[in-house]
DNA sequence: TTTTTTACTTGCAAATTACAACTATTAATT
DNA sequence: AATTAATAGTTGTAATTTGCAAGTAAAAAA
């Protein structure tokens, strides 16, 4: 475990299992891409279907496709722009408002647990490394433009 | 950017995408499955097909014919196993070892980058913190438990 | 006013997925 | 030793997901 692909590539399918399994919602069974869409929906303020599909770097004819989907189950509401009638605006609905809170509980609850494994000074080495780490991310240019 | 989920997903968000872009080697298209595949042969000693599909979490179903993809391509052996006549012992091929390095070559040279942006304090205390973590999540009973 | 660009949707066709049901082999039970 | 149960892996089939190409409609640029 030398290496600084192979632990962070632990730690991001680690993340990315916890992120597959935690999205049944009571009755609603969403996918891992779904719930990535609610998430950004919830997270962007009254955001258009190509700057969510961008973030989420997915087609945006794929993307159009699981709006379809999300807004039959009635977990996603699409709302004409009036500014401009070409765009639709994103919001959830109070069910969609529901699971994506619901799902993000679950994460955090999770994350404690998993912190819970650590004294407070290591605790806060961690989070301030992620946020650090983040950072760098951002400032380099080899990658992964979408994210903010 | 308070909630450790956010953190974390954006984290992971980003590793991910950069996992997803870095599987187009020389002739070789390669899906972000099957690039997750090559790491594990690569990883495990003489695994098995039950034991690989077991890390990554999928259905062996699935796996079978992701195997199957990966062999036309001449990408990876399947040896049946001498002592078991059952098992399928897994190994790559000379060009899916170039594969494999290759993406792990490019993967790191990307997080060198990253690094380069923090001092050599920040840089440590990170790589510290991302082995903390992986600890801790190992530890924990919610969730995971394939990965070792 | 015409042309170009942008936002999004549909027609495909390929790839990915998983459940059920299968074969073959090994381990457990009687 | 013979039968039964469990394990490893493969296919049938059908649903879902994906992305390119080509489309519509609206806005911006020429």
């Amino acid at each position: 475990m030398e290496n600084k692909r192979d632990i962070f590539h632990l730690l991001t399918r680690r993340f990315g299992l916890l992120d597959k399994n935690c999205c049944s919602v009571g009755n609603f069974d969403i996918s891992l891409v779904q719930s990535h869409i609610l998430y950004e929906i919830d997270k962007q303020f009254e955001p258009s279907m190509q700057q969510v599909a961008e973030t989420l770097a997915m087609d945006i004819t794929t993307f159009s496709r699981q709006i379809q989907t999300l807004v039959k189950m009635d977990l996603v509401k699409k709302t004409p722009s009036t500014q401009d009638k070409r765009v639709s605006i994103l919001s959830l609905t109070a069910e969609g408002k529901f699971v994506a809170t619901t799902i993000d509980l679950s994460m955090n609850a999770y994350l404690d647990e998993v912190f819970s494994h650590m004294n407070e000074f290591e605790r806060e080495t961690v989070i301030r490394s992620i946020k650090l780490l983040n950072e760098a991310m951002s400032k380099s240019s080899v990658c992964c433009k979408p994210l903010y």
